[in-house]
DNA sequence: CTGAAAGCGCTTACAG
DNA sequence: CTGAAAGCGCTTACAG
């Protein structure tokens, strides 16, 4: 039809030979792509049809340079992938996928040097995302750096990790979580329940909070709290510790890979799980329900709180919600997620 | 100094402002920023010194849309972030961001309509990314599309997977890991091993098939293979089958979550490991350190080849290597990577 | 409803 | 070694 160059070179199509192709301006084409404005309908179809042929896909990158704003979610967390983590990347990247847009992943080595963090940090914001979400934020420089680099105008979304004030944030009923957790624990007739907890985590709102609270109302003494790293090692130790008191009957960890830890150190000095002592863990890990024995536990959806802090940011560039983008949400329904199953039971006869 | 606007707008500074400050042309900032040419020292320390002052950072956008090549690395895996895949992306992340390099992940469901995910595949390739990583590329739609749609002349590393000629794919030493797993098995006076794959696994240079290489080397009898799905419950499911039979005494299961299922199958029909039947995992996933019985497994180091695929990705843009790009390497030693636990043991003795 | 034109912040021949 | 200028592929006032 037209005289193509012998080279045939097959360039990417651009907005601009879609507009040639379509007989119309390019502002027309930039126009149906964003369907800003009306266009006439034969217009509208002249343009598809045009797009379709050449099978165009707009340039994210020019996009994004000339809006100042481009289609991408930058997410910032830390450098080990954590189960919980993982979970919500897939959410993320789903609802993000489902909205044409790209997420950049960030990880924040907390022992990098600090003018290195910032230079990964401000390159990654310098594509203007037109959102932010941070998995896990902690009081360290990483977290705090992202947030004040995040122009104030682009929408901001965190998820678990400390309470950041101020900040929108999602968390999970954790307080909840432990709080029946320990209470089913406390139902089987053990006389108190101890706890491992996560690395840092806050005192109120978390699992431990909610561990707290369930012993304080059931009149149960509060034994001290015992705390591990994320290496699974560690855990093993705090249960062998453990399994050296003899008041110890009832153990909740904070997570369920430490409380296959726990289980290891108890048995290592001649503890039985659950005829000695009982664990439970959290997250509903896949492994809870492979382990011997099986873990009782509470499940969380992470994927789940992917999925809503992304729409959260979706929805605040659509125009919607505005208000609620300062508060601290709670995400997951409370009910049917204690899992109980073979790591729990009642106490030995001679404790009870 | 000079006259600023009333408003003050801390603007993000550009490359011009820079210029300004420096007393130079944007040709030449360009040009320090890129280390192209050489520019005089003085005018190298104006310029470095400008754009400490401005705290100036180029945009990733208007760099990659000037210069037809973004610095990031598009990385396409399956929606189901498995081990394997998490330690991957660490040292993927890791990697590129030492080099200054955003990373874009994108997850593909192997469910959703091929229309979208082209979509996707085309918007995340729309920022000319100067490297492009899939992650167990299978022959399915997905991977299939990410290697037509990306440019010839773009870096593409594939890791693990399906075997696809002529591509640049990155390998551990799963053959040899097989191998090794099923000989400690037969050394320990197993008269034969039985084999439940994983998913969707090619027949040469896998788990398999050194598990049935090191058969045929032993005279052993090479018993039907087993295959299962990534969801643990059709393991334990595999396990229940394998305990039913009387010939089987030992087990090599694709990974090591398999093996807990495994485990859990074998015991549900009152087979105890190791004592009845030896299992064995693969990975070295922190489960095996911590389950009862813990796990003997082979260990592989995932960052490891995150970070190598990502070197090569760098390196061919430096200008290094070129005929290396179109082979199928092999990354990690050998030795030392077979971990021995509690879960393999000799067979009982009416077995023997 | 629609176009022409300026501009987003860089890179890269092209001259000197 | 260094600048001026065109261009990358879009968006967005500004006119009509």
């Amino acid at each position: 039809m037209n005289e193509v160059s012998h080279e045939n070179a097959k360039k990417t199509p651009s907005i601009n030979d879609v507009a040639k192709l379509a007989g119309v301006s390019v502002s027309s084409v930039s126009r149906y792509l964003n369907n800003a404005a009306h266009l006439r309908d034969e217009k509208k179809h002249r343009i598809a049809q045009a797009i379709e042929m050449l099978d165009y896909h707009p340039s994210l990158l020019a996009r994004g340079l000339a809006a100042n704003r481009s289609k991408t979610i930058a997410l910032f967390t830390g450098s080990k992938l954590l189960y919980g983590v993982t979970g919500c990347i897939q959410g993320i990247e789903a609802a993000a996928s489902k909205a044409g847009a790209v997420v950049d992943v960030v990880l924040l080595d907390k022992h990098q040097e600090p003018g290195k963090m910032r230079q990964t940090i401000k390159s990654t914001l310098s594509v203007n995302p037109c959102g932010v979400i941070i998995d896990q934020p902690r009081y360290d420089t990483g977290s705090e750096m992202v947030l004040r680099e995040v122009k104030k105008d682009v929408p901001l979304v965190l998820i678990g990790g400390n309470r950041i004030e101020g900040q929108c944030q999602l968390f999970t009923y954790d307080d909840h979580g432990g709080y029946r957790i320990t209470q089913h624990l406390l139902s089987l007739g053990h006389k108190t329940v101890f706890h491992v907890a996560v690395p840092e985590e806050d005192e109120s709102q978390t699992r431990q909070s909610g561990w707290r609270r369930a012993l304080e109302e059931a009149g149960a003494v509060v034994p001290p709290l015992y705390r591990t790293s994320w290496d699974p090692l560690d855990a093993v130790e705090v249960g062998r510790k453990l399994g050296q008191r003899d008041d110890v009957t009832a153990v909740f960890a904070g997570n369920d890979e430490i409380a296959l830890g726990v289980i290891r150190g108890l048995y290592s000095v001649g503890k039985r799980v659950p005829q000695d002592v009982s664990v439970a863990g959290f997250d509903n890990n896949p492994i809870a329900s492979l382990s011997i024995p099986s873990l009782t536990t509470w499940r969380q959806d992470f994927e789940h709180i992917g999925i809503f802090a992304t729409d959260l940011i979706l929805d605040q560039i659509a125009g919607n919600l505005d208000t609620e983008l300062k508060t601290a949400h709670y995400v997951g329904d409370t009910a049917e997620q204690l899992i109980i199953r073979e790591s729990t039971a009642a106490p030995p006869a001679q404790s009870r």
